[in-house]
DNA sequence: CGATTACTTGAGCCTACTCAACTATCGTGG
DNA sequence: CCACGATAGTTGAGTAGGCTCAAGTAATCG
């Protein structure tokens, strides 16, 4: 069974075998978080490149009302900080939500990942520019969808990218966090968050077991949150 | 005077003479476009690069209720659609929101110019990073401050970006935009829209003469907005 | 100069917020 | 293993920022 980090880049270029084992090797150093702790700061110029293993993650930023905005989610598979090297500065929070395991991977290591494989490469940018079509998408959701459909669009999308890294099934997945967490995520209140998952669970649109979301009917969710998924660019590897 | 793309770029990483030359050289086939034209659709899979010479162009999405949000500004110096070949699809539309002059790059001449120049490959990369720190910014803006502090905020990043390739003065710059068109950018209502310009106009925080907006004080601005440029990374340039 | 587009102002409504209290669940130490 | 404190989730009541609808004025363009 490969890793979700091979799993995902995947889709992001044809990996020969030979780049998956590359990958699967670059991952040494791999440690373990508690929910809640920050692994990178605002204006940190880390010198490793994170990959969740485990655990959901996210980017943030705080507010001046001592609140905060999730900006991302940074799922098993997920590199929290490709790149950053070129901007020298993060200008946002990385921290974990719930338990993580991740790995560390050493600059060095990703540029010679890079050079020995054009495929690698492609596929490393390949994963930055999907993180950014998925923050213009979250700008569409926040800004312009009502909560219903906010929160429904964030699970559809949850549903694929989990399924994209084999942590999901056909309609259902287990989503370890707090209302609080998707509140912050969503930029409403715990309260009305906490209104409207009861919403969708007696519209018959989402079944909750514990941490477990089942949705009856995919189509159906997809259709309500206005979701199309070509901004998560899963449909087809590409040659070269 | 360099090109607003050559000094857009100087931020990202410091250009030789060289580098400028051949940025300068690249830009042959120029095009004039109206306002509210389309340059890229959505689904496209362009072979040119789109660099935005004068005037101001926008990405956006359209919404199944007919109206439209635009989730990033492209001014004087903007790349449009640079590495989108990584994608194969691009997923959201490009549009100019005035007339705009822009230039066409074929994709082959782009990937001359990065094998030739790690300097240019480092910019040109930088310039994309920067793309979705802005969107993560504009996240934040949208979902969390209040319809005057989001004008605010927006107000002061153009302010700086204009300034960076040239465009606008210490405290004012030329919007030459419609109120209907800002609106779909801060998601409100032309309406409210309206309200608001006029009530930062009443409380002194900006100053309009047609489309030419003056900032009395740069800093009050900037702190009644929670601005924090450190997303534009325009402070410094990096080495190599 | 007429027609279209842009801007302005008013009145009433609704979504999502705040404040508040209460219940359920979780985690940890005695 | 239970007890207790802390965190998470739930529900109610009232408020407000931004929306809709509407009507009118100013600016722009052919």
């Amino acid at each position: 069974m490969p890793t979700p980090f091979v799993l995902k880049l995947e889709y992001g270029a044809g990996l020969s075998d030979r780049d998956r084992q590359e990958l699967e090797q670059a991952v040494r150093d791999v440690r373990q978080f508690k929910a809640r702790h920050d692994l990178i700061l605002e204006d940190d110029s880390p010198e490793n490149v994170h990959v969740i293993l485990e655990g959901f993650a996210c980017r943030y930023k705080r507010l001046p009302d001592g609140g905060r905005q999730i900006m991302a989610y940074l799922i098993p598979g997920d590199c929290c900080d490709l790149h950053v090297s070129i901007l020298n500065k993060i200008d946002h929070t990385i921290g974990t939500l719930t338990a993580c395991k991740v790995a560390f991977l050493p600059h060095t290591i990703i540029e010679d990942l890079m050079s020995q494989s054009r495929t690698i490469t492609r596929a490393l940018w390949w994963a930055t520019l999907v993180d950014a079509g998925t923050v213009r998408e979250w700008l569409i959701n926040m800004s312009r969808r009502p909560a219903d459909k906010r929160l429904a669009h964030l699970l559809c999308e949850l549903l694929m990218r989990l399924q994209a890294v084999g942590l999901a099934t056909d309609n259902s997945f287990v989503l370890p966090l707090t209302q609080r967490q998707l509140a912050d995520t969503l930029a409403m209140t715990g309260v009305h968050l906490n209104r409207i998952v009861r919403q969708l669970r007696v519209g018959g649109l989402i079944m909750l077991k514990g941490h477990t979301i089942t949705i009856p009917d995919v189509e159906r969710l997809k259709i309500f949150s206005d979701f199309n998924p070509n901004y998560l660019h899963l449909t087809q590897h590409h040659e070269t």
